[in-house]
DNA sequence: CAACAATATCAGAAATACTTATGCTATTCT
DNA sequence: AGAATAGCATAAGTATTTCTGATATTGTTG
């Protein structure tokens, strides 16, 4: 019980009675008196006067009762905010994202997580990399879906799937028309990159490397959803994760022609904290995503 | 310690840290450890999110911190209040008298006892007799000044003077001249009565009827001071306590003369509950008066 | 990973709160 | 007024809670 001891003495004034108030709070009427005195005795006051009855209340004693309305008062709605906040707390599922996998993915695994845990509400953020990481660390986010994932101590890193990395060009491109692209085939082509602080930049730059290729970098952005746009426009191919291109390939915006490179893939990764207890419907999600 | 355990969360709070926060109250780490982890177990929620330190709070952990610093606030605000109402009804006498004495004795009491207790504020109301005996039962007041009093089981009664009753007459009446009046002198005058239910009245009729004295009523009023007005007036003489004239007659605007009637005589007494406890003023002034 | 600082846990001791039985007191009824 | 009644106070013993000190565990830092 929460201010037990207001609410005994609220039920004192309000029965203007010890035993009743014992009853009401289901204690004896010796105990409820003790309770009294003992409060009576920490105030230095009397709080009842005892030589009426029914028992009536000194002043001091309705100064301590408006203390005790209005702390129960306050304490309801504690109470209640308290209850608001378990019960969506316990069934949403906060969930930071980089753009390209919530882009691809969250839809569907919304819609379909809907299935198995009606309940629950899914909210999704889409941040850049790094704030996904913080939106984790700090306990804004559930979980976190990101690629390349660095492993850090109060991270569990959850690898999740290996995107397959194809060639992205625009349909009138004359890949477009392959069923499978060599690595060597890229030599010379107008190329749009990725900015240089992005990681898959620098595993791309290092297939090249590895493959002997020279690529002609026509444009560099620093995510995937302009890198689709100005492919589509015509501005040059790029080599971008099969998934993130779908919505654009069955636009017949882009084609997206296989690469014959299986060492390059793009792992993406799901990320919480790892001393957080995770809820139940959290729980439920991940064993749902990764199962 | 009143709300203690809110105190110790919202020090924890403060200080990020139980085993500061303990130290802060007095206690071991382990018991502060122990308060909030049954607080926690209670309320069926983590409050703390012990997972990173320093420790931080959990969103329910932040509503009742919110909770701990509305109700400290609210119980500050009661302990000012009562220590203020401590304070007032510590030093304060609250007197409840009849007219007549009020006027003819609260000041110079208030004044001699000013001497006494300088510390001590009195308060006097001035009520009809029945009134006065209500205030002293509602506890309105710590004392009652009342002539003719009545016992009843809730009240002490502390007899406190016997007035002479003399005859209160204008300047220019022929007694005013005289030494002493006899019983029989007042047969035949004109005078000014009490009202029938006033008990003045009914032990000067008695005394009218023992001495074989009719008087002529030229008068009835409720109280000495409009009595004081009529014979002033030249309406007629009556029989008043003797200091409840005083002022009137140092004004040479009443004269009083001796009657020679030693069984008249107006009881005062000092009243209060029985059960009541007096503060420490009260019995001072009890003391003072009496003694 | 070692070292440090803070929290958690455990067991026993101290303090507090509760219960039953009984004494007292205010009120009511006659 | 006095006996009966209902309700509060008190006492003593028991149960429960809370605290402490020692120790284990955990989070952070270099």
């Amino acid at each position: 019980m929460i201010f037990g001891e207001c609410k005994l003495f609220r039920d004192v004034v309000y029965a203007k009675s010890l035993s009743r108030a014992a009853q009401l709070n289901g204690i004896s009427q010796s105990a409820a008196t003790q309770q009294i005195q003992d409060l009576e005795k920490r105030l230095g006051t009397e709080l009842f006067d005892r030589s009426t009855r029914p028992l009536g209340l000194t002043p001091a004693g309705k100064l301590y009762a408006d203390l005790c309305r209005d702390v129960l008062r306050r304490a309801e709605d504690f109470t209640a905010a308290l209850e608001e906040i378990r019960d969506t707390s316990e069934s949403t599922i906060r969930i930071a994202s980089i753009y390209s996998i919530g882009l691809s993915e969250m839809g569907r695994l919304r819609e379909e997580f809907g299935q198995v845990l009606p309940a629950a509400a899914i909210h999704v953020e889409l941040l850049r990399p790094d704030r996904v990481y913080d939106a984790v660390l700090t306990d804004q986010a559930d979980l976190g879906f990101i690629s390349y994932p660095e492993h850090r101590r109060e991270l569990t890193v959850i690898p999740w799937r290996e995107e397959r990395m194809t060639v992205a060009a625009y349909p009138t491109h004359p890949f477009a028309s392959r069923g499978m692209v060599q690595p060597a085939d890229l030599d010379g082509q107008a190329f749009i990159a990725f900015d240089e602080e992005v990681i898959i930049r620098r595993e791309l730059d290092r297939f090249f490397r590895d493959s002997g290729v020279e690529i002609s970098i026509s444009m560099q952005l620093d995510n995937i959803q302009s890198i689709k746009e100005a492919v589509a426009l015509g501005s040059g191919i790029s080599i971008l994760p099969e998934r993130t291109m779908q919505a654009e390939v069955e636009q017949k915006r882009l084609v997206s022609i296989p690469l014959n490179a299986p060492e390059l893939r793009r792992p993406v990764a799901i990320i919480h904290r790892k001393k957080k207890k995770l809820t139940r419907a959290v729980r439920e999600f991940l064993n749902f995503v990764t199962g």
